[in-house]
DNA sequence: CTCATCTCAGTCAGACTGACATTC
DNA sequence: CGAATGTCAGTCGGACTGAGATGA
């Protein structure tokens, strides 16, 4: 007897949250999150360690302050990320000469090699959490979300 | 003088960052998750009320925990949805003769009505979030998302 | 004086876990 | 017995806040 709505493919998702982008992002965030932690922890890094990483090697030496702004990282954690990078080698902090404020950070070769090691495991990921997309669908894909973080940022 | 990268556009994104979908999706889900709580919390409502009135509306009268599954929300949390739910009159609990475990809870007419509010609130919440990008290109971004959903319900 | 920087301590909501009684 | 349901308590890491010391 088929008094309730249990038995037809029982986690169907409602259309009306299908329909809904910030539904769907708010969901997909959780794997591609999992993902990233795992793929970090497995290379030995943690947390902010790429962003800041990444930050360092285009942007070249910065400030604390100027790493949180850009990698969209509260300064607080930046400290945290800088002790274990700066543990690790891949990092230095030396105080700023000019404005004694301020420690500016450098990358090393060792981080520079660190970065290339988590660019490629991190490739891997976007494997794993885009699946079934072609190349030109994930460019499309990267490319909207793109503009939709500009336009957030933007307000 | 210009010793570290402070100076230009102190915000600018690592193109690294730019370029990592599951980057751009976690940070994109912080403002699509402030953005659908802010429309929520104008009309009335809290946390899981629009997932659960739109599970019962389009599949009928469930169970918590078939609820649960098809809304992806923990049953410990339905319970408390459920809860402030009834007490609105948006929804109704009466326990299932045939299985006296369960909770059958169905919609009720201001339910309902409730749900479509919350579907023009929502509405107006999408276009704060997609911005710029088109109808043909919020629907594109959509598709993408939800193929990129179905792989991952499907690991 | 006001502001920015770095650092650490504390707070706080949100996601998850475990346990339990009930019923199948 | 094992499994599912509804319920409630507790836990736990992550995001955020505030304050304080230093210096521009």
């Amino acid at each position: 007897m088929k008094t309730t709505a249990d038995d037809p493919a029982p986690d169907a998702k409602p259309t009306r949250l299908r329909a809904l982008p910030s539904w769907l992002i708010t969901h997909i965030a959780v794997p591609a999150h999992r993902l990233a932690s795992e793929a970090f922890a497995a290379t030995g890094a943690a947390r902010y360690h790429y962003a800041l990483l990444a930050a360092l090697e285009e942007f070249g030496p910065s400030s604390q302050a100027a790493l949180g702004r850009r990698c969209s990282i509260d300064r607080s954690y930046v400290v945290g990320a800088v002790n274990e990078l700066v543990e690790k080698g891949y990092v230095e902090r030396v105080q700023d000469a000019a404005d004694r404020r301020r420690n500016t950070v450098t990358i090393t070769a060792a981080g520079v090699r660190q970065l290339e090691r988590l660019d490629s495991a991190l490739a891997t990921t976007q494997d794993a959490l885009l699946g079934p997309l072609s190349p030109a669908e994930r460019e499309q894909l990267r490319g909207l979300l793109e503009r939709v973080l500009d336009h957030q940022a933007g307000q």
